[in-house]
DNA sequence: TCAGCACTTGTAAACGTTTCCAAACCGCCG
DNA sequence: CGGCGGTTTGGAAACGTTTACAAGTGCTGA
């Protein structure tokens, strides 16, 4: 029944024309009405399709995009995700997500691996990046665009994004509200993220606060952001904190189950800030104030570099930058002062 | 400097061997140690790496396996695809996530063009399905296997859920909390998960309740969730539910929302169950109790099933069954009762 | 010494498609 | 009626790889 795929050989033979005239019938350019019918015809008879890897092989060309993520899990990627999809696919691409794992090397084994024929392009948001990963991603023979940190020194065309400025607006936010023992969660300052996040917190702590502390998650994952938001709040009540920043959503509603653990509210006791404006955030409960990185705009902006290298591969790297926005929820300013919905 | 990139031929010729023993010495049987090292060193000079479509062309095996959701954004697929990534990887095989779109039609085109030659396999969990999409399953010339509804007797291997009796269960659980006046909250009824839901819905009823209502959402999200569960609510407040059984986690939690907008409190006025045991749902606050499908056994059972039909092809489908199992947590039991964290 | 064997290498075909090029055909105008 | 432009068709090459098969090498054991 399943036994073997019909090849356009057979369609050809079947049609009883020769193989040519078969590709251009179906593919649907010189054709007479009469030879298109015809094969049409013989082609639905055998239940033919296309065969991608013989098509590919020869065209160069696999129409086929890869996004390729840290953690499928998180949140701040779907909207990426979304934006690409909506750009590449009217241009006849398919998406494909990958998970890369979390480190430099297993990322650059992905970019190898994939670059080499299975996509006609790649966008990447690494978590991580060393020396071979960008080797990597330079020798590419596809294009590649990186989402989430800037490398124009590197001839890499990136989106990149402000997100240690986007601290700085949180905290300004809390400073704003009356808060002055200003707390920070951040991930691992090995990644990307959490080194720029952590810089932000730095440049923002400008003396006024009675007391900064932070405690670094193992992890971007509300488990993670559960653990160390535990750790950072033992440290007794005399200091205790009045405000928190997380590096990002996950680790902000960690945060807050951390805080209702002691019997503390939120924002009531504690004040809490997150990052990315994810879906979940804003569902959650009270809904999360968070730092917008514009994850639509990114994957909107990463799609349309990506065809535009396509067309050239040759074309000079080019940076886009996307500014962050703060957007004030219940998690800092009590519900009745924020529109409902959290939206 | 990307110009073009090398070829076996090309290694071959600097390594002064013939095609085949390039192909050999890289790929790594029967060449001996000094070849190996000879092609290894040109391969190096040249930057070489195999073309993929060259090689899946010759092979007719391209080692990806597609996982095709109906919507990435849907948490339930995560855990589903970190099981079925965890089986397959050490396999070789890479795994990628598509998204379907939600119409029955969509799907089959995806399954039409993938199967076509980008995977050796496609793991797929329909929203909808229709006579052309299993048409389509039927005739892949790759191993299909179905996530979410029993398709035996169509030939078609797949990994079913009791999903009805897991409502039975929510709502068994809810009377024994004490609850009388339970609310049903549902997707769309021309889904698969929808109409095995409310199957499960109306079984249950069996008369002991004083009365039973529901409302059906747009969609299987938050958003659609509030809109609905609003509308459920809006009945007046002297029929008003004691509990509202929700068909996944994202809209028990649009539902939470709605319940907490008339001031009301979850579990104390309203018992909430949602169903997948999502880890957004895990997350929440309240913990969501909810009835747990299975997502990582499914996943990894599903990619077991694709394990054994990419052997052989011809062997008849099989069906795979994973129970329900709830997870109370505290929207429905106060918090004191159930232990911190919600895990 | 030589048949036999194991091991290594090379030649060439094949995978399924698209597209360049040339040939064939048709109708029309001069 | 012959030539010519335009349209349609077919032959054949090419894309990059793996692998069946044959051929070559060197070694062992009779």
């Amino acid at each position: 029944m399943t036994s073997t795929r019909a090849t356009l050989m057979q369609v050809a033979e079947r049609a009883g024309v020769s193989l040519a005239s078969t590709s251009r019938a179906l593919h649907g350019s010189g054709a007479s009405k009469a030879m298109v019918e015809r094969v049409e015809a013989a082609a639905a008879e055998l239940g033919y399709s296309v065969d991608a890897t013989g098509r590919s092989l020869r065209m160069k060309r696999t129409f086929q995009v890869a996004f390729a993520v840290a953690d499928i899990g998180n949140p701040v990627y779907v909207d990426m995700m979304r934006a690409i999809h909506e750009v590449l696919a009217p241009q006849g691409y398919r998406v494909v997500v990958m998970s890369t794992g979390d480190t430099a090397t297993s990322t650059a084994e992905l970019v190898r691996s994939l670059s080499s024929g299975f996509v006609d392009g790649l966008i990447v948001s690494p978590l991580r990046t060393d020396d071979r990963l960008i080797a990597e991603i330079q020798r590419a023979p596809v294009p590649v665009v990186v989402i989430g940190r800037a490398m124009d020194d590197r001839g890499i065309s990136s989106v990149s994004t402000d997100s240690a400025g986007g601290i700085g607006e949180a905290v300004r936010h809390l400073y704003g509200i009356g808060r002055r023992r200003i707390g920070f969660l951040n991930g691992p300052l090995d990644t990307t993220p959490g080194s720029s996040r952590q810089r932000g917190f730095d440049a923002a702590d400008h003396g006024e606060a009675e007391r900064f502390d932070q405690e670094i998650a193992d992890d971007f994952t509300v488990k993670a952001g559960l653990e160390a938001a535990r750790r950072l709040l033992a440290r007794g009540p005399e200091q205790q904190l009045d405000a928190l920043v997380a590096a990002n959503d996950l680790l902000a509603i960690g945060a807050i189950r951390a805080v209702r653990e002691l019997g503390l509210s939120v924002p009531g006791d504690v004040a809490v800030t997150g990052m990315d404006d994810t879906e979940i955030g804003r569902v959650f409960q009270p809904s999360l104030t968070s730092v917008s990185l514009g994850s639509t705009e990114r994957g909107r902006a990463a799609a349309r570099l990506m065809l535009q290298l396509a067309d050239d591969l040759d074309q000079p790297a080019q940076q886009v930058n996307v500014g962050p926005a703060l957007r004030v929820r219940e998690s800092t300013v009590p519900e009745s002062t924020v529109e409902r919905g959290g939206e």
